[in-house]
DNA sequence: AGATCATATGAATATATATTCATATGTTGG
DNA sequence: CCAACATATGAATATATATTCATATGATCT
């Protein structure tokens, strides 16, 4: 696999850098993970992320509106989950390749 | 390829956050995939972003910091390219599997 | 050494954004 | 309707960070 040169638009640009800058922040990171299987309810997302539960509605509303989740009300409680198979499955890889790494030799 | 259930502990979460929140600036991101081929010299990759070579070294200190790009001086000039292969493979996944999306239908 | 080019650094600033707390909205069950 | 619960929202704050400008460092050539 020879020399790659991607080159994109300043739009692009924007628009997948947005997309980067949500995952990176630890507590949305998590919160996405939490919600790529099963949907997941605002509490329950609360506690296995140990957050607040305010702090996770906030950041759910940013993932929401990037359309990387979707929401569904059962009663009390409103359901979270990965807004379809293509983000999945980009997240997943993003993170399964992203964690390869870790190697780290000192500075 | 059933529900997964990705689950990582904070330290994991963080050090992946920090990945992506370097991709997650414009400016930033072009200018890795600026050096995702052969190794270009600090003036060059501030001429193909169009941002000024002062923003350009700034963001290359932080993104040879993370062990993304790794520098080479060559005379007058200092020379960026991404750090190894695994580096070059995982940002070039990212972004096409993000460039992949675009859908958008609107809110 | 001095001149010139290339890159790096530091301070200053403006802006974004993560988090908390208080409060509001919405939903179910008595 | 009222109480209890679940989620959402708004303001306030603290912190991070992107960018610019001015200046410094480093390298080459005569």
């Amino acid at each position: 696999m020879p020399h790659l040169d991607l080159s994109i638009s300043d739009d692009q640009a924007i628009a997948i850098a947005d997309m980067f800058r949500l995952m990176g922040d630890a507590s949305r990171l998590k919160i996405v993970l939490a919600c790529l299987g099963d949907p997941r309810c605002v509490s329950d997302i609360a506690h296995v992320t140990r957050l607040s539960p305010s702090l996770v509605s906030h950041h759910l509303r940013l993932l929401r509106a990037a359309r990387i989740l979707r929401s569904e009300r059962r009663g009390k409680q409103v359901f979270y989950v990965a807004a379809d198979a293509h983000v999945r499955s980009v997240i997943a890889d993003m993170v399964e390749h992203a964690s390869e790494d870790e190697a780290g030799a000192p500075h």
